[in-house]
DNA sequence: CTTCATTGTTGCGCGTGACGCAATAAGGGC
DNA sequence: GCCCTTATTGCGTCACGCGCAACAATGAAG
């Protein structure tokens, strides 16, 4: 007695006081009926019928069962149509995890006009510079500014470039020499980036091809860009650091390019996506919606087509 | 996606965000718990954990469901509980069904007493004159006066006999002459009890086994002894009425006995049941309360010890 | 880096349970 | 008394669900 098909028989023959009826209207078989009903009174230990071949009528009890399972099969249906509503792809509810510096940016106009092309959709957004595990964030999409992605069981999505720069405030220079070769870089005054606590790598090209490579200092290393800008502001050193943070300091001169001849390493907007078997239809909608909203938004260097990352459908699974 | 065990097992694999936990703790193997996520996930329409070989997660739409469903298993759950508690014989409802002559006077302090003795056990009490088969009343239990049952598809329980006399008023044999002998009734005066609107055939036996054959007259016919009763003390006929009506009238010589050496037909109290497979024991816990009490409630003769119908078990079907 | 244990998945085989068909008994209407 | 409908039951078949075993994948330990 754990399937709810028995009850609905039940409940059938019940509002019908017909057997013969009920399995009209169930598409079954009267003997069917008869046995689904006969089971349910073993099971249930009690007599919920009294018939003869000409009247069926409830007994206390089954007038009980009846009463009480009618509003639970009620709103098992009524739940049941609702989660199947939620396949649509414009209802439902999306998760969203991005970095604070990124998202304080980007993400309070974008989120505002996905609302209102969408606002059927509820969005949660969690706002954290720690490199949390896809799968063990409840999220469904995740933004991050990241080189090749490394991870395994995910997959992503290559938005645009992220243009960064090294930079430093003008007034380091007046007690440090100006570098002007990446060898000149003094390791302790490079302030890394790093989500997980392991400074950067920074692998410099010059115009001509060059390339040189640094290893940022240990000194100072932080998750979150903004904290680095202010660190980088008020002289502490130099960092590699996405336009869209510098560029207001850049035009106030607050902080000036350092080594502008020798471009850092690609980095790339990506959508994280936890192992789905397919994208579900929501956060395909927000992908898009996504996407297409980036190269509006100013603060990014867009000259590079938004571009999916390698599977010929567009999307790339690392699993397997 | 009609039972409500691949819900259950959801759930679990929910709550432990584990597969193999969720297998382990439903004693079912991995394997079927994995089939049964997928064809829900198949039936929904759409994904529901993200998953690797080392970690589970909702996703929206899982999420969704989980909250949605959840509380849909547990009023199951409960509900199924509070049915299955409903096979005690001192929980629940029973529906009585019986004549208003005899229910006025018998039943407010049996039921009274039934209720301080099973405080549990909810009463539904019908009254009517009406004879109404028992699978189109919706009642557990009908008590009647009746000769010989002739029902089909009904058990009924012999409770003792109920004493009846021919009675008129005083005044009545003012203006006719008072009969010695069943041939002197006057069909005219005879008032008929008569459920089903057809006049009584009263039967009367003389103490030396004389049998007498009067049709009571279709003038008067009511399905109500009060009725009668009201109309034999204005003086309007005869009728054959239980004494547990007539019996204040006698005594404060309202109404007179007639014939008193003629005895009646003999009827019964009995309790009909509808086509029980067997009597709920909440029915047989009032059965065996009512047949007891019937025996110390005066207004009816008890000289017949209180016997049951037919079959050897106490219990006799009409069915077959 | 290699090895190992655990986990989620899938193919295979089997058994139980459910369903439909046909026959039977019973009740009510004509 | 005849006939139709109804509830039930025996029987045969089919399929669905389950367990076992093998496999792929992931993370931890050495």
């Amino acid at each position: 007695m754990q399937d709810i098909k028995s009850i609905r028989v039940f409940l059938k023959v019940a509002e019908l006081s017909s057997f013969a009826e009920a399995a009209r209207t169930l598409a079954l078989t009267p003997a069917s009926v008869t046995r689904i009903v006969a089971r349910l009174e073993q099971d249930l230990g009690q007599q919920l019928f009294v018939r003869t071949t000409r009247q069926v009528a409830l007994t206390s009890a089954g007038a009980l069962v009846a009463a009480r399972f009618a509003p639970v099969v009620e709103d098992f249906d009524r739940v049941t149509q609702e989660v199947g509503q939620a396949v649509r792809p414009d209802h439902g509810r999306l998760r969203i995890n991005a970095p604070l510096s990124l998202g304080v940016r980007l993400l309070p106009d974008l989120i505002s006009g996905f609302r209102l092309a969408y606002p059927n959709i509820a969005v949660d957004i969690a706002l954290t510079d720690a490199f949390v595990d896809i799968l063990d964030a409840p999220c469904d999409v995740a933004i991050r500014i990241s080189g090749p992605p490394g991870d395994k069981s995910t997959i992503w999505r290559k938005i645009c470039k992220v243009p960064r720069r090294l930079v430093a405030a003008p007034g380091l220079f007046a007690r440090a020499s100006r570098p002007s070769t990446p060898d000149d870089l003094d390791p302790a005054l490079c302030l890394s980036y790093a989500a997980d606590g392991m400074p950067e790598t920074w692998v410099l090209q010059h115009e001509d091809g060059t390339k040189r490579t640094v290893r940022a200092g240990a000194q100072v290393v932080s998750n979150n860009g903004d904290f680095l800008y202010a660190l980088v502001k008020s002289g502490n050193g130099i960092a590699l650091l996405p336009d869209f943070i510098v560029k207001n300091g850049l035009a106030r001169g607050e902080v000036e390019q350092v080594l502008p001849g020798w471009a850092p390493p690609q980095i790339w907007l990506t959508l994280y996506y936890p192992p789905y078997e397919a994208l579900p239809p929501i956060v395909a909608t927000f992908s898009d919606y996504f996407e297409a909203c980036v190269r509006e938004v100013s603060g990014l260097d867009f000259d590079g087509v938004a571009q999916r990352s390698v599977a010929s459908s567009g999307w790339s699974k690392a699993r397997g």
